[in-house]
DNA sequence: AGACAATTCGAACATTCGTTTTAAAAAGGC
DNA sequence: GCCTTTTTAAAACGAATGTTCGAATTGTCT
């Protein structure tokens, strides 16, 4: 048995993504983490506080192995660029396989993240700044990669990236009911298809387009 | 001054664009409309009756351009399939340009598109029933376009499609603080961004990834 | 053991929520 | 004119919300 803290994390971490943030009060995270009411407000202040823990605990490890995978990959490649392939893999794996980082929880953070850009705006400035010098450092990274291309171009195909990223971290079941269920596959041939995706994107900046 | 339905429907639209849906109460909608309370449940019955035609008011002609659209450019080519191009604009223009369509609001709905995907899945379900036949039609013409593919990467591709331009109706806001404010361009220019990059990336399936 | 701090508990706080009801007033059509 | 539809006003409903407080409990140290 978990202490209080993490069992209230894991709790609201798991409402948070089947039923949305807004949705979700504290005395149904505290029915499901089978501890008290007012332990939430003893171990973290308030709801709002809490609902940043929870993002902070899971977005620490996987933004800092982002960057241990840009890292990793930057030595690999020597005083050559890392190819273009490697550098989303390191933005998108993280994110894909963090379930099993912390807790033994099920894939409810994955979703989690999805949900992520419609809070409301104070949170969202609060959850941005931990993303911060992660955004930073890949921009670095595609800069060498695709030196022909200017920052604009990839700052917006970073932001395409994380809305492809974003819906497929909310799930399948949101679009099983009007997109097929066929979809349904493990996460390593997702991977790889996002990663041809928008790899693929991300070159066709520059071309003239055809109107 | 309108009448109170659609005054109900604008100030319902403007602040669940703005707060979020789960975070906007009746009461804050009625004093935004300038209308009584109860009226709210005099034309719409009950809460998420409202939270459905405020969707429906605007997912309706946006899904409808979207197969005009589509219909328009099947008819230009003729026996031959649409191009590529042509298709993912039919598909991502009307939700980009879709203010002025119904009232003299601000782009407020176009947000609000972008939160969709992280609303409870009751309300989820009830909005992908709006969607049905547009990914029907989209997925059929894509077959014609990119006949050597899959259906299963048709389908895969449009959802990151459905990602992409759900960041991108999110609005600017969201990431100005952690991504470059230069990002800021006209609609045109974004509608132009955005179908090169999806056109590169739904052509890239079927390749053979270098791992 | 006792003493002290950390934690948990049960109960209550004041607010706000969606909803309903009542009545009256205003607007519009026939 | 009258009759129906719409809008406003005010009040109240029960339920649920976030939050607070003091007492009870547990754990930890000497």
């Amino acid at each position: 048995m978990k202490d209080t803290k993490t069992r209230i994390l894991n709790a609201a971490e798991k409402l948070f993504s089947e039923q949305g943030i807004g949705a979700t009060s504290l005395r149904s995270i505290t029915a499901e983490a089978g501890v008290n009411l007012a332990s939430i407000h003893y171990h973290f202040g308030s709801r709002e506080n809490l609902i940043l823990r929870v993002f902070e605990r899971r977005l620490g490890p996987i933004n800092a192995e982002r960057l241990n995978l840009l890292n990793e990959f930057g030595q690999r490649a020597g005083n050559s660029a890392i190819p273009l392939e490697k550098i989303i893999e390191a933005f998108i794996k993280p994110p894909l396989f963090c379930e099993d980082a912390i807790d033994d929880l099920p894939a409810s953070f994955v979703q989690l993240i999805g949900r992520m850009h419609s809070e409301p705006k104070e949170t969202q400035h609060l959850l941005m700044s931990l993303f911060g010098d992660v955004i930073t450092s890949f921009i670095a990274e595609l800069k060498k990669a695709l030196p022909e291309q200017s920052e604009k171009d990839l700052f917006w195909n970073l932001k395409f990236s994380i809305g492809v990223l974003g819906i497929v971290l909310v799930g399948e079941e949101t679009f099983r009911q009007v997109l097929e269920p066929e979809l349904t596959q493990n996460r390593q041939a997702t991977l790889e298809r996002m990663i041809a995706f928008l790899a693929a994107g991300f070159r066709s900046s520059g071309d003239s387009p055809k109107s």
